[in-house]
DNA sequence: GGGTGCATGTAATGGGTTACATGATTCT
DNA sequence: AGAATCATGTAACCCATTACATGCACCC
């Protein structure tokens, strides 16, 4: 069996296990859930959950409402919860790398070490921060969804990013001491 | 200013200051510099390499070959030089997040355990494997490139590889140990 | 009067992979 | 005999972002 629409699809259909949403509700869920791993833009969501609905997988409802234009309110179905699952069980596929920092880090040699710098401290910053926002959320998950049987697993996504930004903070220090030596070393001569 | 053409053509801009090559030989040479964090096809080299001949960015030179195809080797002029150097300088663009372990861990609720358990594990041993490579190519490297301005760099990029991938490995154990927890709790009943 | 939020959707554009097409040589 | 290597390139396709288009209501 081939499973086509891909990651986009099935990453809809998990959102819609937590309730019934439009699409723009999809959108807005997307930075408290999902954020951290994934991103969708209106641009696949919109046409996306149209072709779920030609595939039976979601059941569109429409919502009128006065003054605000039409909600259209999308639910799983039997068949979009059976294609979850069976997406769920597919192996992972593995992702082709594309970090641009490593990349300008790694010709670093032709610009001034300033240049390398100010890359790692810019990307320091980011998982400084990043870290903040993950105990935060974990802080707040614990308490609002004590008991929730996914609340385990949504934690674990989220060990994943503190555990992967304490190792970039970790290694971006190292690094910024690297690119001090060097420049030391350049000066002594 | 404005840099079109994005990171793809940057990237083979940087290769092509290694030495002079085909975008035969480029391709062949990525898995031995950049693979760990860039990759390109051939689909994209080769178009690539003739906008950036159209634009002065390389030079294109033409050897010709008993029994094998020409041979188009291209090589940086001063132009491509500059707008390498202008590119490094530019802020990296943030990358959006899309991470398929993630997402599928996110909503292992909905399937059995033993699901989670297997993407995991295959994750964790990719970074294991991962862990090797990198502690190989540094050892070559050093011994290789000894005194080459751009080691240091190089080895910054490797350095980057292996805290990621420890912290991915630590991650991964302590997520299985979670699982099996799940496990025990839900037999317990 | 103007920004923001609600709510939908399409079109243009960009960026990328995969498959296809070609063809001689060399290794197994 | 058949696979792998050398070597180039294009076409079809997929996936995704951004910009555009619409329009009311509410708040400042």
């Amino acid at each position: 069996m081939k499973i086509e629409g891909g990651a986009t699809q099935n990453a809809l259909l998990g959102l819609l296990t937590m309730k019934p949403m439009s699409g723009y509700d999809i959108k807005a869920l997307i930075p408290q859930s999902i954020g951290n791993f994934w991103s969708e833009s209106y641009g696949q969501i919109y046409p996306s959950l149209k072709r779920l609905a030609e595939t039976g997988l979601v059941e569109k409802k429409t919502q009128r409402q006065k003054g605000k234009p039409d909600r259209h309110v999308y639910s799983l179905t039997e068949d979009g919860r059976a294609r979850l699952r069976d997406w769920l069980k597919l192996p992972v596929v593995a992702e082709v790398p594309r970090h641009e920092l490593l990349l300008k880090l790694f010709f670093g040699a032709h610009v001034s070490l300033g240049v390398s710098r100010e890359h790692v401290t810019a990307f320091m910053e980011e998982h400084e921060k990043a870290l903040k926002v993950y105990a935060a959320i974990a802080k707040r998950l614990r308490k609002e969804d004590a008991g929730d049987p996914q609340l385990p697993f949504w934690l674990m996504t989220l060990s994943f990013g503190r555990h992967r930004s304490a190792a970039l903070v970790k290694w971006s220090r190292e690094t910024l001491k690297a690119l001090d030596e060097l420049e030391k070393n350049a000066k002594r001569r």
